[in-house]
DNA sequence: TAGTTATTACAACGGTCATTGTAATTTTCG
DNA sequence: CGAAAATTACAATGACCGTTGTAATAACTA
């Protein structure tokens, strides 16, 4: 027999975990594009190159591929936006232009990884029908994680004297710094159902950068 | 025979006003609760206590219905969330407090009226697959004409002398309005998919209005 | 290579649902 | 009241979909 869940725990044999993956790639897809439930199991099989058979014996049925996916898809994005913050922290110097930069492609994320994205604008709509747990798992490993990634980095940039922060108001820097930024351009278009343009685009990331220095730079009160 | 839009032209007999708004009533909790694709005509027809058939002939398919719910729920909101402005504004002496409470009940504003923003989220879920000019509309009648209403009534606190803020910054005003309060607690509770303890969310508006006042208040820089 | 195991194609079941037609019934208006 | 219009109950259609069983086939491991 084949587990429901989503890990394995001891065999494994070759081919499985391509297929596995293909189904993940191809269900992340499908999720994000039509929602969970338009998403039909054939459509996603078929997007998978696999039978819809094997995607059964892999996920039980389809209320467990959807949360396999969705933790998938949280953990990859998770790792993306933490890489992005180790990439710019690393060669941190001047606060001004530096985070600008990191701001933009912090933003940016919601267009680097539009099918996650696209499915967590599901689960938010569906949260009702959803079992607590499945979405307390997703923001731990989700939005949590980046962000305690991110409470780091700029206590450590605190640390260096670069910015205004420490471990008093590290919290609130760390949400302001995601309210600014990506929550702005958040509201602005409707969590991205909207389209907004390129300038307005810029505009608030670089509004939210200035806000954020101006609390959190060196010069500040 | 029957118009599909939502707005009539020259009939309407007695009856029938009852019967649309009774529909729309129920449609607006039904789709708000199970979303536009899980909700069935019938169970919206039994929650307004009206025949299916009679739905089709008020709004001729299920999207028609949608949107005739939809633009009607963000005109009673708009009209709330303004009035909610105007009582405010209208006693407006002590910024400290006043927006205080301003933002309590404007935060407040996603439980007082669940089934439409339950709706909102349901409309940014599957803005892929709705027509552009549905959300547009939805913007105009909803969050921009509440904006506008704010800004109007930030710019007469300014004329005031009450707040720093005129012609010249009224609009970013608005957005950090927004932002700080309804968006803070938005971003923290995942539009609303996850609860948010009273005290966080408390916290959450206190910080928001502190914020405004130190960017916005008379002893501001 | 032989045996185990995953995968596939295929069919079928049971259920839900949007939509329409129709004829009877009720409501409304002049 | 009496005509016109709206509403209702009812049935039916056509489509889609999640899920399961089965037997054949392919892939993998030892």
């Amino acid at each position: 027999m084949v587990n429901q869940g989503g890990t394995r725990q001891k065999p494994l044999r070759k081919g499985m975990l391509e297929k596995r993956q293909a189904i993940l790639k191809g269900a992340r897809a499908v999720f994000g594009r039509d929602g969970y439930t338009r998403a039909s199991i054939d459509a996603i099989a078929a997007e998978a190159g696999v039978s819809s058979r094997t995607l059964y014996n892999h996920f039980g049925d389809k209320e467990g591929l959807f949360r396999a996916v969705l933790m998938d898809s949280s953990v990859a994005v998770t790792t993306a936006q933490q890489a992005l913050l180790e990439r710019h922290f690393h060669k941190f110097r001047d606060p001004a232009t530096d985070l600008y930069d990191l701001a933009v492609e912090w933003v940016g994320g919601t267009e680097t990884h539009p099918e996650h994205f696209a499915l967590v604008r599901q689960i938010v709509a569906e949260a009702n029908r959803l079992p607590l747990d499945v979405l307390r798992e997703w923001q731990r490993i989700g939005p949590k994680a980046t962000r305690a990634a991110l409470r780091e980095h700029l206590l450590e940039a605190g640390r260096a004297g670069l910015l205004a922060i420490d471990e008093e108001n590290a919290d609130r820097a760390t949400r302001h710094w995601a309210l600014f930024t990506a929550g702005a351009v958040q509201i602005e278009s409707a969590q991205g159902a909207l389209p907004l343009e390129p300038e307005a685009f810029e505009r608030l990331v670089r509004e939210g950068v200035e806000l954020f220095l101006q609390l959190y730079g060196k010069q500040a009160a």
